[in-house]
DNA sequence: CGCACATTTGAGGATGTTCAAATGCCGTGG
DNA sequence: CCACGGCATTTGAACATCCTCAAATGTGCG
């Protein structure tokens, strides 16, 4: 049996924002936590939907696949980020592949308990409805980014969204702080790792950014940034 | 003033699913009715969301512009369909233009009322979590669909979605009952309305589709799925 | 009837993919 | 410790798809 979690993780989980000390103990009293090593699904797309998920550490990469295989990341899951709870508001049935792409300890709800949650706090209802929300809208924009953008733009959109959800600061820019392959930046853009690739070398080849194997390095984000606006690149080192 | 609601156009609206009698009553006395002609502006991108809306008749189409003036119709919303509430559980900013397509009907609650509903009879703010859920579910295939897929089999899929949406049995096969232009599908697709043309023209020759000044007949539904799941056109009329 | 707008169609060309092959990096097992 | 095998990455060349530009044609409304 895995150690009982500490209610304290649940600190800065949105979906349990406001909620009361002892509604967050009976949260937590529901809750299994697990280590999941880097490389293991957490869940498979098309499996029921067993249990709704939250990260507490490590970082877990959400991928579709298409009828003919083709696959397209959704999301990268960082600490305190829920995950594959959709499904239990839906059709119970996971939308998407889970996998670690780093070690990861993850608490977990059975769907009934946490439907069961939810009726007793409506609050989580409510939090849930406004994450969800959220990213709808950060879906549609992206929809709109591969709709409408060149594939360098959209690199460019990808790279800082994950500078702003996985940056660390480093001496020579900002890192992304988990592996992350020139295919996986492919799935999030509808592109090919081929183009990845050439971009990255272009950009590197301009010292915008230093990136190696499965590892970014971002050392101008105003040049990133205007790229992803399509401003005039206006600027010396 | 428009004419007070009657109760019963809330039959069938997911969002009320399950209410009593007099919830119902509740929901019904808060809201407004309006006549809405074609091609007006429902709200616009930007503003502030002053309120919840619901389509009784007509036909809204949902578009979101980028920073560029590019466009992207998010979705085509039918009698007895919710719009504009994402924004009023959000950030309280309406994401996208909302325009008629036709002439319209529609009830809207304002925000405040919106929200205290959902206080008072918390199986609005549960059916929500599911009506938003199922959204997200759609603007993420159609994610994968733009990611992956060439156009003529994006544009099969847009006009697929269209008639199960939307289809009315007519003599030669279905049709799309507003009126859809071949930039509307572009804007659907990631395309362009030259393209869109282009392939209907195409399609046309093959007796899939007839179509004319913003309307568009399905002939041949299977020949469509057949073109959408990238299938051997195995048929002759 | 004429104007505005939707649609069609052609030609040319850019962007990005596909195909192919070489190189480099890392952990594993000998 | 080193060699090996598996990935990840890079890069070149050819080509396909689809966009851009341009202009003509059709359609409905005022």
């Amino acid at each position: 049996m895995p150690p009982p979690p500490d209610p304290a993780v649940l600190h800065g989980m949105p979906l349990f924002a406001g909620l009361e000390a002892d509604a967050l103990g009976d949260v937590v009293g529901q809750a299994r936590s697990r280590l999941v090593p880097r490389g293991t699904a957490v869940f498979s797309q098309g499996e029921p939907a067993a249990a709704g998920h939250a990260l507490i550490d490590g970082r877990v990469k959400i991928v579709q696949t298409g009828p003919d295989g083709q696959q397209v990341v959704l999301r990268f899951i960082g600490p305190g980020e829920m995950f594959g709870t959709l499904a239990i508001f839906t059709d119970g049935v996971y939308p998407a592949d889970a996998v670690t792409v780093a070690d990861c300890v993850e608490l977990s709800w059975p769907a009934a308990a946490m439907t069961a949650l939810m009726e007793r706090h409506p609050a989580i209802a409510r939090n849930a409805l406004a994450i969800v929300g959220g990213r709808l809208r950060e879906v549609q924009n992206r929809l709109r980014e591969v709709s409408t953008e060149r594939v360098e733009r959209r690199i460019a959109h990808a790279l800082l969204r994950l500078v702003r959800q996985a940056g660390r600061r480093v001496d020579a820019g900002v890192e992304i702080n988990f592996p992350l392959s020139r295919q996986d930046v492919a799935e999030m853009t509808g592109s090919t790792l081929h183009t990845v690739s050439r971009t990255l070398s272009a950009w590197e080849a301009q010292g915008i950014v230093e990136s190696g194997r499965q590892q970014v390095v971002i050392r101008k984000p105003h040049a990133l940034v205007a790229i992803a606006e399509d401003l005039p690149a206006a600027d010396r080192p």
